[in-house]
DNA sequence: TAAATAAATGCAATCGTTTGCGTAGTTCGA
DNA sequence: TCGAACTACGCAAACGATTGCATTTATTTA
């Protein structure tokens, strides 16, 4: 029952009796075979259900031709922006021929070296990354690049390297949301950020810093925490919400700080919009749950993993040239709901 | 810059003078090469980071040696209980040497018939798949099996044929959290649940009947309802509120739909959890951000992913004779939160 | 000292395909 | 009628690794 040996060209060519480069040229619908022989082969073939076996293909294409497997590096896999982005390049990679091979770096730069070595063996004809949070060294992907490994980043760009990559918006999304806050009656913004290391953190900010200035408020450091998560925000919100000069708005780096901003403002028994208005980022699921539904800056993953998809096979099949870095943003939309008020 | 060509056995044998068998033999450490030979080319594969083609590797083996390729199919990728389980089998699969060749079948048969053949010719060394909604004909899987590729199922098993599988205790799951329902003194359960013609949905249901017998209740068919989406639960939960007997108590197949219900019974009115008692089914993402936070029955999807990916490689690796059907049930866990009473 | 034994290495086939080149057999023009 | 030009195929060498068997050389034994 187990290992039905595959059908080969082999025996395709000693059943008909005719030698295997016939059989290859014939299925190859090659002109240099007569007509009849093509057909009868082709025939045989299709009634036997053959078909050719990559891995031969690949090895005698290995110098040339690259496979058509993409390798993708996500830091987590239960988390709905590298979900979604996950589904954009499955999608767009499925699309056009390509398979994909996934593992998860769980934020380790040792684990992401090894996922690196692996898919390197493994023959990937190239790999889309985000970077673990706590990788600081480069080499692995430099080594990639000079083993003809095309290199796609997306999220968490590589700031060392002049790669190709795709990312949101950040600055535009985070400028516009909190531009939203202001002009629906906000004066004094909170933000709440990630750690300033990883660069679409920084974009934010300045987004943030940018919002305020256009609208001829000045930044209040008082107002601004290093906070990117829901543990965090709800043991930082209270303080804040006794300050003196309390934030009557809160722009989180995510929705799920967000959430956390909420549920503390709701205990402490503002109104939100009215009293406390909140913005997140992302729009996940958890955005139509909770109660006012949040506003948030819409993240578009899939759209992020289509266009790294098609950057990397761009790469890989010489549409784009090899020695270009792309350099894609993916626009923004701000979901207006119920935790701010309407324009 | 590009194509770094592979350094390879032939390579070491023409720098050091000595065939290619003697290198081979070296770096798999037979004794039947001198030590220092041995050792000579071993430390010039290390300088030179040598390493094998795992394409040419599986070519030669290809009758005896499975490839360390897991195929997995997915119905949807942006799903907290799908990517949970992907993430166990990620783990499970990463641990044990294996990577992973993820596929989406976007819930369409002929998508799933597609991805079946595709992974086939990738070789990969088994499948782990849950099915298409769409799904009715199985030959695709049997072709599979009868190719020597070994197949495992989670969640939506197929009912046809006696594969391995891994499920949730649905039964046990549900009739726990009914009777937790009724044991804090809901009179009238509702159940909220997909078409029967899904096992998963069936189990469920009789779970829900059993927990109402249990407890000396009788089934009252207008308290049962198929729907299994937020929009659904949204429509036709108000119809029910306005019944001359009205449930006090809801339970819904997944976490969405039992926010869908919250929704419109808060919406309504009605005191969560003390005039209307509410269970979901996933504890995902959303079931800590609505507010009462939701009582649900715990899916453990990670745990499914690891006994799914344990059972393949218990069968690629000939731990689990091949013929047999390896069936796990993993265990529910009912969360306590706050859309019900407390006991 | 010759023959037997052991140790170290090479040869060549193999996995399933592809492809450059060579060569029968046919056809055609002069 | 003879060489040229096709046509339709086969041979054999790749791709990069493994492995049974043969071969060489060194060592031991009778």
């Amino acid at each position: 029952m187990n290992d039905k040996q595959q059908l080969t060209m082999k025996d395709i060519a000693r059943e008909l009796g005719v030698s295997v480069a016939t059989v290859s040229r014939a299925l190859s619908d090659s002109p240099s075979i007569s007509k009849e022989r093509r057909q009868a082969i082709q025939q045989f073939a299709r009634e036997h259900n053959y078909f050719p076996n990559v891995i031969a293909e690949q090895l005698r294409h290995s110098r040339r031709n690259p496979s058509r497997a993409i390798g993708v590096i996500v830091p987590e896999l239960v988390h709905y922006y590298f979900s979604s982005i996950l589904d954009g390049i499955e999608s767009e990679a499925s699309a056009r021929g390509y398979h994909i091979l996934v593992a998860k770096s769980n934020e380790s730069y040792q684990r992401e070296v090894q996922i690196c070595e692996s898919m390197l063996k493994n023959k990937v004809c190239g790999i889309i990354v985000s970077q673990a949070k706590d990788t600081e060294r480069y080499d692995h992907f430099e080594h990639l690049e000079q083993a003809g490994v095309p290199l796609v980043f997306y999220d968490r760009i590589c700031p060392a390297l002049n790669a190709s990559r795709v990312v949101v918006d950040d600055y535009m999304g985070t400028l516009n949301a909190v531009s939203h806050l202001i002009e629906t009656g906000c004066k004094r913004v909170a933000f709440f950020g990630a750690s300033m290391n990883m660069i679409i953190a920084k974009n934010r900010f300045n987004g943030y810093r940018d919002a305020l200035y256009k609208h001829g408020l000045t930044l209040d450091e008082s107002l601004v925490r290093i906070c990117d998560n829901r543990a965090d925000a709800e043991r930082i919100t209270p303080a804040m919400m006794r300050m003196e000069n309390r934030p009557d708005a809160f722009f989180a780096v995510n929705d799920e700080t967000a959430i956390g901003i909420l549920t503390v403002v709701k205990r402490l028994g503002y109104n939100v919009p009215d009293e406390v208005s909140i913005c997140g980022f992302t729009n996940g699921f958890r955005a139509t749950v909770c109660d006012p539904m949040l506003t948030t800056v819409e993240q578009r993953g899939t759209q992020v993993g289509k266009e790294a998809a098609d950057i990397l096979i761009g790469l890989v099949e010489g549409t784009l040239p090899a020695d270009h870095a792309e350099k894609r943003i993916v626009k923004t939309r701000l979901v207006i709901r119920g935790t701010t008020r309407h324009p």
